[in-house]
RNA sequence: GGGCCCGUGGUCUAGCUGGUUAUGACGUCGCCUUGACAUGGCGGAGAUCCGGAGUUCGAAUCUCCGCGGGCCCA
């Protein structure tokens, strides 16, 4: 059966797309094979999944289909991660209500049933573009098989002391209202006013008078001769008349404003630092909804940016304000909704950060590009506070936790009682007070709690299968090292003692064609579903592959995409010329086969090194190259005239080439698993991607074939050239061709060439001249080192025509003698005899007869 | 203000443990419809490897300074 002429890539993704069967790609926990377990990212259910999820997947799935057909047991599994506030938004949107409208379990419901819909949708899209994921072991956070073990995970962590509770300043949301971790916040440059107050007997200058009624201290420097009387008094703060202590402190900058600075609770973080240092009261002037609270007098019930307006307004008409600079201020933000946020001193939860552990374990794994681990570093080092997990919030893990109603004592569940929701299910046993009525918790847990122990849900933990920490692969993007690789090695280390992973690989950033990151209201976002409908998973899968090096950041380009599907239409054109011709029957090889045979097995070593490093742009091109360049360009040209004719060597050209197709449809697999399949569905009636990564065979890379090959293929491009610069048909026949070289059999350049050849030995009688001596700047530098130059001009100025195998010189006074190694001759041929064109390529001469 | 990364033909990109003619893609120009492929083949043009200094016999590659860009953070 002849295959079409045109590779329609729709037709047949499809068609295996049906075909495939999940199984084939299943984990297999009994297994003795060697284990290779991927700690896949799991998505935010937002409904779409994007570009740059797309390209991480891409690469999981190289590695995991290739490390299958190395021989691993691979478990590529898909998780969700279902819990958040961006759901919570969109379900007040779609169903016009906010949250408080309805009770907490029918909100709950309407996320969950939101988030069924998009995980949905979200699996249509990774299995479209052939990822070889392991559905039989999906995670979806939200259900309770999952949030089971987020909550023993909390139950853990709180008996080994690893979680508290305390009152402790946070960074709060007031539009959200809730406490998020410092990851969460991101921050602005912002212009603002700096404002100059009299204080009492003093001046200060400060960028939030609204907080004025929660000023607990004003600081100096020590070294500040002009306040050092006033250390240790009292002064009147204005408006509101409390008596607040003048510190010294190291960190006030003297030069900046007035040199005084207010300490209120909190400003901001340098606030809560003084705040502990000097054991400062805590005045609570700000509340929960960022409005200002009865502290603020005749301010009360304002929002905080209506108090400064209304504060700054009375204090320039009573005089206090005296003067005001405008100033830049980095501003931090909410990041999900970017309001400014709040410091408030709130009781939350919290993990405890112990840096070194999480230092040391960082360091026990394999980083991929290995820069990327400073960036885990710079952040460990700069971490002050420990880690805020509990939320304000319904959609997400419930804290495991309650409170007694006589006593008030919290009391934290065990781990048989899980899972549960504390607001819906009191504890088995009463409180040590005798009271067995408790008020649930209702805050709720950071979802960061719930993804962080990804890697111990895909290893087994909590589960009948053996625990299989760490795995040996977790991928994702640089930009989150800071959140989700700094959690899970935290929670990795807190639970189990143990690192989550041997390696983590980092991808960059998808950018927009004008390389910017994308974004709609640039106008430069692509979907994936859009490339697939019009090139196909194979071609969007080659510009994940050669788009960039692994870690740095990726231009999406439609030019790669179609480059990738030009690529797939010459593939088929190489198979749909190979397929009639192949053999599996063994037979003794001719030159150019063994140069071609050469050439592949070095490219199986080539790709196998490059997969073992993840550098899949390297593998990929190299795969491509061969393809196109080697074996398309140079070997099918070569051997037609053998594989058309009933000559001798045919079968070893039928044979060369089915090991060849044999070979590339594997190396090809991880990358297009549509296209490989075909392929390998005609050679072959299994499925590629249950086959073997090709063995590199050492007895068939052989330099002496590949010189004598590739000695072939210039003389059959140099013959081309010839023709082309002679303006003929490259398969126009020339006459009297005769070649002097060491080649032993010239018939694949006379069938490539469609002209007779003769062979020779020796040197066409011509007359050599030389013309030109070129030095060997590698050999003479590493010899003569700083004379090289010298010796290469004193070279370059001689006589060509008297040089024979040594060359004596006087260098620098010196006499010197060199050998041939030391420089070539470049030679011009003069011809007699019969009108003849010559041609020289390596160390063979080609003779052309005029026509 | 700090950290990390990047700056290579018109565009994007590989190389960067220093050593022949700097990789590939897209574009561009010329030629060629040959029995796998015109979504192709052959050939060509096009690069002061951001700038400067240094180390070296020799630097795209190493060091320092500067300029420009990106990301993360304060």
């Amino acid at each position: 059966m002849e295959l079409p002429k045109e590779y329609d890539y729709n037709t047949i993704e499809e068609k295996w797309l049906k075909t495939w069967q999940d199984p084939m790609y299943y984990f297999d926990w009994n297994s003795q094979k060697p284990r290779f377990i991927i700690d896949t990212p799991p998505p935010y259910p937002t409904g779409n999944f994007h570009i740059g999820n797309a390209l991480n997947w891409c690469y999981i799935d190289f590695v995991a289909r290739y490390k299958r057909m190395k021989g691993f047991n691979v478990m590529f599994p898909e998780g969700w991660d279902c819990h958040g506030l961006p759901t919570e938004v969109k379900v007040e949107e779609a169903h016009s209500i906010t949250k408080s409208h309805v009770s907490r379990e029918e909100f709950r419901n309407m996320c969950v049933e939101l988030t069924q819909t998009n995980i949905a949708r979200m699996r249509k899209s990774l299995r479209r573009l052939g990822f070889s994921i392991d559905w039989s072991n999906e995670y979806i956070t939200m259900e309770p098989a999952y949030f089971r073990k987020t909550q023993s995970s909390f139950v853990q962590m709180f008996n080994s002391g690893r979680i508290y509770q305390q009152n402790h300043p946070v960074n709060w949301c007031p539009r959200c209202e809730t406490a998020i971790a410092f990851a969460e916040v991101e921050y602005d440059a912002r212009d603002t006013a700096l404002n100059f107050i009299n204080f009492d007997m003093l001046k200060i200058a400060t960028t939030r008078p609204e907080l004025l009624a929660a000023c607990v201290a004003v600081a100096v420097n020590p070294g500040d001769g002009r306040y050092g009387n006033y250390v240790g008094t009292e002064v009147k703060v204005p408006v509101f008349g409390h008596k607040v202590k003048v510190v010294s402190d190291k960190s006030v900058d003297p030069s900046f404003g007035t040199g005084v600075v207010m300490i209120c609770t909190f400003g901001d973080k340098q606030d809560v630092k003084w705040w502990a240092e000097h054991h400062l009261p805590l005045r609570k002037a700000i509340d929960k909804t960022g409005k200002m609270t009865d502290l603020a007098g005749k301010y009360a019930g304002l929002s905080a940016d209506e108090c400064k307006k209304a504060i700054i307004t009375d204090m320039k008409n009573s005089g206090i304000l005296y003067k005001q600079e405008k100033l830049e201020q980095n501003v931090g933000l909410c990041w999900r909704c970017k309001s400014p946020i709040e410091i408030l001193s709130e009781k939350q939860w919290f993990v405890k950060i112990i840096r070194e552990d999480i230092l040391n374990t960082a360091n026990e794994i394999d980083w991929v590009p290995d820069f990327m681990k400073v960036r885990l570093e710079n952040w460990i080092e700069t971490m002050e506070w420990d880690w805020c997990i509990s939320r304000q919030r319904i959609f997400a893990t419930p804290i495991p936790a309650w409170y007694c109603k006589k006593c008030g004592k919290t009391k934290v569940a065990k781990e048989e009682w899980l899972p549960l929701d504390p607001t819906h299910k009191l504890p088995p046993e009463a409180c040590e007070c005798g009271c067995a009525d408790f008020r649930g918790e209702q805050d709720v847990l950071d979802t960061w709690m719930d993804s962080s122990i990804s890697a111990l849900h895909v290893s087994g933990w909590l589960s009948d299968h053996p625990l299989l920490l760490p795995v040996q692969l977790r991928p994702q993007g640089y930009d989150i090292i800071r959140t989700w690789s700094f959690y899970t090695i935290l929670r990795a280390k807190a639970l189990l003692d143990n690192k989550p992973w041997d390696t983590i690989l980092l991808n960059g950033m998808v950018l927009g064609e004008d390389g910017h990151k994308m974004s709609k209201s640039r106008n430069n976002f692509v979907v994936p579903e859009e490339v697939l409908k019009q090139h196909g998973a194979d071609a969007f899968r080659q510009w994940a592959a050669i788009g960039g090096s692994t870690g740095s950041d990726i231009i999406f380009s439609w030019k790669d995409v179609v480059a990738g599907s030009r690529f797939l239409q010459k593939l088929w054109s190489i198979v749909r010329f190979s397929l009639p011709h192949i053999s599996d029957r063994p037979a003794e090889f001719k030159p150019i086969d063994k140069w071609l045979l050469s050439k592949l097995n070095r490219l199986v070593k080539y790709a196998t090194e490059k997969m073992d490093a993840y550098q899949f742009d390297e593998t990929f091109k190299a795969i491509r190259g061969f393809s196109w360049d080697v074996l398309a360009d140079n070997y099918i040209e070569l051997v037609k005239s053998r594989l058309y004719g009933d000559i001798e060597g045919k079968e070893a050209a039928q044979y060369t080439l089915f090991l060849a197709i044999d070979t590339i449809s594997r190396l090809l697999a991880p990358f297009i698993p549509y296209f490989s399949e075909e392929v390998f569905s005609h050679i072959k009636k299994e499925s590629v991607h249950l086959q073997e990564w090709p063995k590199v065979d050492d007895s068939l890379i052989d330099a002496d074939a590949e010189a004598t090959g590739e000695s072939m293929k210039e003389i059959t491009s140099a013959i081309r050239r010839y023709k082309s610069e002679h303006g003929m048909a490259l398969n126009a026949a020339l006459r009297d061709i005769e070649i002097y070289s060491e080649l032993t059999d010239v018939s694949d350049i006379a069938g490539a060439a469609n002209s007779t050849i003769y062979h020779r030995s020796g040197s066409p009688d011509l007359e050599m001249v030389p013309v030109k001596i070129k030095p060997s700047m590698k050999v003479l530098g590493k010899t003569y080192r700083n004379r090289a130059r010298a010796i290469a001009d004193a070279l370059t100025c001689m006589d060509p025509k008297v040089i024979g195998e040594f060359i004596e010189l006087f260098v620098d006074g010196e006499n010197i003698t060199l050998d041939s190694s030391c420089f070539t001759v470049e030679t011009e041929m003069l011809l007699k005899g019969r009108s003849v064109d010559l041609i020289e390529v390596g160390g063979a001469k080609i003779v052309i007869g005029h026509l």
